[in-house]
DNA sequence: TTTTTTTACGATAACGTTTTCGTATAATTT
DNA sequence: AAATTATACGAAAACGTTATCGTAAAAAAA
């Protein structure tokens, strides 16, 4: 069961490679009967084009990488099942890469892959990223990257997000109506550009509605669950804990959650919580979480049709535009100033 | 900024092709200061090698194919992030595909995985397929094929699974030490191994414990989010309805959750549910969820590090093997009998 | 010193495609 | 009938590696 090629192919046809090759390709250079015997034939005898040799020779693989934070989360793998989605109508492979939100890990990987075993990149950059060389050496080495979600200004390409700052400063306004005066903050990091944008809508917010900025309100979290858990545990029990929270991401809503039970404050008599989240049990929760949800799938979708877009027009120089989805405030009981 | 290839790097050290490629893979035939001298070199030009080129000439490529039904879902995802973790590890990459609980599209996918394209494949089977020739051609084609989650048994080779029959029955057991009688249990699929050994533990159980069984209270269920519901719905509201639901699969347990809440049916003082999930919110929930914990990570982890250890070995052929990897029951308030 | 062995490198074929170019035959035009 | 133009195919180079083999020069053994 050796695998056939088309050497094997042309002697059984008594053709010459050549012909075969451009038979199969549908060439106007072959007759009509001529290409129907080598299709019947190649069909007959199983063959399958060797990938790795067309690749190598027209420099093209067909394959985009997708380099994400981590993948047990629910923005970004349903941006990737978008992405997925697209890729399978344009025939092209999907490599999947995580950086584990770990700046030396992503640059290793970056630079696997600039030798051409990829046609382009999708990415979410990892929350330490503030150097953008290895990045940079992608691009002018002819692989175009396109950013979903964790974008990076300082790089001129595609780059798709949802309005965060909008949406910060509409779930910050939600919370200031449902009554809230004390509103914390969680942020998950502090280069980030989703979450510098999203603060600036809270502090936006405060602006609004004059309501006085408090520093102690704004807590800075990392990747480290406990040392969340700590901080966030410190805000709830401190003298002048709040009355409502922000959660920039929804693993820190969870968090917060866990914590509440723990500490039996009751949401939302207590403490109301809006979170940006793509959890699809969002309504299930104890009680339901409201969110703001972002079009995670159709962000994928996005940043794949762009990238395929420039890559079928032979085009690596994808121009500098920011492309906004924007995200949908779903209120539920988190947030709901008339329950107990 | 073009590409700097072998070729480049000899002319500028003026060696040959071919020792340049010996000093770069560490050969003794190249002496020591050639190889720092070539290193020292391919450093400052910035040579990657053409991965395709290895490829071709190897007939290796240091990819795998993952392949599930679905990416939205928590145990696929993190049976996926466990294999990446190993492929990590083995310096392999990983190809991404999903069938969408499709036979077509999954035999499509693996028609075009068999041409050397990968070096091996991870697969949790469709629904639906119930005919291997598809993957016995891969095999034969010397392309291994481990399966993890949704197997195949009629093909030998290696198969991670969780113990399904052992947790179907004590999940059952459970609900029956709970004070259940009328326990339903939702299917997904008739053909799927998972789902009939989860049921067969399912059917020891109401023996073991002198319960009738009762042909109405197995409900069919697919992938048709809409007339799951419909079936559900007309279980709940039947005459002969439930005191207790064992879920096969998180998505059903999640439907029955909103229908309840539609139709008013308190959890678990009228409804006791059990489920299969890898849910990270099942304590939270309103009610929490009794869950059946599949290890989802460790086996994505088993069934990549089985494939390495055979792909190291240039063996292709993987002699048939039943790896179990054992799920675990956490007690929540879905089950409580002393909650109203 | 002569012979043998080791060391260090180069030439070349091969992996399986695609594509450019050349050309014999057949079809068409003058 | 002669000249031109399609038509249908083959030869060969190229993509960038790796690995086999051959061989000078240097080192070791005789």
């Amino acid at each position: 069961m050796a695998k056939v090629n088309l050497t094997d192919l042309a002697k059984a046809l008594n053709l010459s490679v050549s012909s075969v090759s451009k038979a199969l390709r549908d060439s106007y250079e072959i007759g009509e009967e001529t290409k129907k015997k080598v299709v019947a034939m190649a069909q007959e005898m199983g063959y399958t084009p060797n990938p790795y040799a067309g690749f190598l020779r027209n420099n093209k693989s067909k394959t985009i990488a997708i380099l994400v934070p981590e993948l047990t989360n629910n923005f970004f793998i349903q941006a990737i099942s978008g992405a997925e989605s697209i890729a399978q109508e344009n025939n092209y492979h999907i490599l999947i890469y995580t950086s584990n939100d770990d700046t030396e890990k992503e640059i290793s990987i970056l630079n696997h892959l600039n030798n051409g075993r990829v046609d382009g990149i999708l990415m979410s950059i990892s929350s330490y990223t503030s150097q953008y060389e290895h990045i940079n050496k992608l691009i002018q080495g002819g692989i175009p990257v396109v950013f979903f979600d964790r974008i990076c200004h300082e790089i001129e390409t595609a780059k798709i997000t949802t309005n965060d700052f909008a949406s910060g400063l509409l779930a910050s306004e939600h919370l200031i109506s449902s009554g809230c005066k004390r509103i914390a903050f969680l942020s998950i990091s502090e280069s980030l550009s989703i979450d510098n944008k999203r603060k600036q809508g809270y502090l936006e917010a405060l602006t609004k509605h004059d309501i006085p900025f408090n520093k102690e309100l704004v807590v800075q979290c990392n990747d480290d669950e406990m040392s969340n858990r700590d901080k966030i545990k410190a805000l709830l029990t401190s003298k002048n804990k709040p009355d409502a929270i922000f959660a920039c991401v929804e693993k820190l809503a969870l968090t917060t959650y866990h914590i509440c039970k723990e500490l039996n404050i009751k949401i939302p008599r207590d403490l109301k919580i809006i979170s940006f989240s793509n959890l699809r049990t969002a309504d299930l929760l104890s009680p339901s979480l409201t969110t703001i949800t972002q079009p995670a799938f159709d962000i994928g979708k996005e940043a794949a049709s762009i990238l395929f877009q420039y890559l079928s027009k032979n085009k690596s120089l994808i121009p500098n535009q920011n492309i906004v989805i924007n995200s949908e405030l779903t209120i539920r009981d988190s947030t709901n100033p008339h329950l107990k």
